[in-house]
DNA sequence: ATCCTAACTGACCCGTCGGTCAGTAAAAAG
DNA sequence: CTTTTTACTGACCGACGGGTCAGTTAGGAT
C-alpha cells in the first residue's frame, strides 16, 4: 500500500500557482551550490516545502527545470543589460564600465555559478549546452560587439578586430566569476574583485586607446 | 559463487609495472571527456584493459586516482614553465608570450580538461579543489608575479600592482581553455584561439607600457 | 453536510556505480 | 613435472537517485 495514513499535521495546501516559482528558487540554489547532475531532485522538493512528486506536476523532468531557471533567472539580466548597452546616452568606454560591473554584481546571488555550471557539464548535457550558447553566449557576444563598434565609430578606441577583442574584455571578469563560485573558498589570499576589475579597466583602455599622433 | 568457469579465452597477462600508467592514462581521457563524478571507474578499467577490481589493487580509491593523474600529467608540465619563467635568458615580455602559448597549447592533449573539471567540482570535492589549489594555482600564480616583477625592473612594464595584474594576464589564455574543452562545439562561428592570444597580448603590452614622456 | 475535482504526496521501482572479495590463472619456485 | 605465490578478475553488495503512480486531502460546488 501507499501512504501510510500518517496523523501528523502535515501541512499541505494548494497553491497552484506559487509552487513554480518556490521550486525554481529552490533549484536555482542547488544547482548552484552543486552543479546540475549532484543536485537530488528529493532535496529541491524539500527545499520548496513541497514533496518530490509535485516538481513533476510543474516541470517534465529535471533538464526542463534547469531551462525554466535559466529563462527566469537569467535572461532577464541579460535584456537589461541590452537595454543599458544600447541606449547611448553616455560613452562606450561608460558602457563597457556599466556592464562588466553588473556582472561581477552578480557574485553575491546564486545565478553567478550557472555559468561554472553549464561549463562543467556541457559534455554530459548537450542539449543544455546547446540552449545556452543560443541563449547567454551569443547574445552577450554581439552586446559586447556592439558597444565596441561605438566606440570605435565614436574615437574612443582605435580600430581593433572587434570579434577577436570580445573575449579580452569579458575574460577577467568571467573568470572573478568563475573564481568566486569555486576556488576561491580554497585559496588562501582572497583577491578583491573590484579592485581586479577596476585595474582591468585601466590597462584594457589604454590598450585600446587611438594611437597618439606624433609630435 | 564467483566468476563462471569462462572457457574464452581471456587474454589475462601480468604486467606489474605497466598497469599504474596504463590506469592512469585511461583516467585522464575519461574524466577530462565527462568530469569526475560522472566518470565511471568500469569504464576507466575497460579503457585501460583490466578489470574493475585491478584499479584497487594500485589506487585505494577515486580520488587518489585523480591526484595521481594531476600530480603525473599536470605537474611536470608546470615545472616546465617555471624553469622557462626563471631563466631570466629574455625580456619578460616574451617570456610571458612563451608561458601563455604554452598554456594554449594544452588544448590538444586531455589534460586542458582538468582546470574545467577542478572548477565544476570543486564545492562537491573539497579536498581536491584544496589540493589543486596548493599545488596548481598558487604555484602558478607566483609564476606569473616574477616574470612581472622582473619586467617592471627592467623598465619593460609601467610599476603596476603585482598581484592584481596576473589575473588579467592569465585570464583570455585560461578562458580559450575552459572555452574549447567545454562550450566551443556547441557554437556557431568558431574563435582562433591562437589570433584571440595574439591580440590579447598586443592590447595587454599596450596597457602595461611604461608612460610615454611628454613633449 | 456531502460530493467532486484536482493539487499534492512519498513509498516504490529500477537502473547505476563505488567498492569488495572469493575465486582464477600466470608465472616463479622447488 | 608439482607447488606456491600473487597479479588479476568480475559477480555481487549496498547506497543512491530520477521518475512513477496509487492513494490522500484541500477546498470549491451543490
Amino acid at each position: 500500500m501507499h501512504g501510510p495514513p500518517s496523523n501528523l499535521p502535515t501541512r499541505r495546501t494548494r497553491r497552484k500557482d506559487a509552487r513554480p516559482s518556490e521550486i525554481r528558487e529552490a533549484a536555482l540554489a542547488l544547482f548552484s551550490e552543486r552543479g546540475f547532475a549532484a543536485t537530488r531532485l528529493g532535496d529541491v522538493a524539500e527545499r520548496a516545502g513541497v514533496g518530490k512528486g509535485t516538481i513533476y506536476l510543474y516541470f517534465p523532468n529535471k533538464e526542463e527545470l534547469f531551462r525554466a531557471v535559466v529563462r527566469h533567472d537569467l535572461l532577464p539580466n541579460l535584456e537589461a543589460l541590452e537595454a543599458v548597452a544600447d541606449s547611448d546616452a553616455t560613452t562606450a568606454t561608460t558602457t563597457l564600465r556599466t556592464i562588466l560591473f553588473a556582472l561581477l554584481a552578480t557574485c553575491d546571488r546564486p545565478i553567478s555559478a550557472i555559468p561554472k555550471l553549464v561549463i562543467a557539464e556541457a559534455g554530459n548535457f548537450p542539449a543544455l549546452a546547446r540552449f545556452y550558447v543560443e541563449e547567454v553566449t551569443a547574445r552577450g557576444r554581439r552586446l559586447i560587439e556592439r558597444v565596441l563598434r561605438r566606440g570605435i565609430e565614436q574615437g574612443e578606441f582605435r580600430a581593433i578586430d572587434v570579434p577577436l577583442t570580445v573575449p579580452l574584455v569579458v575574460a577577467p571578469a568571467l573568470m572573478l566569476v568563475l573564481w568566486n563560485t569555486s576556488l576561491s573558498p580554497y585559496a588562501e589570499a582572497p583577491l578583491d574583485p573590484v579592485k581586479v576589475l577596476e585595474h582591468h579597466l585601466d590597462v584594457l583602455f589604454r590598450g585600446l586607446a587611438p594611437i597618439q599622433p606624433s609630435p
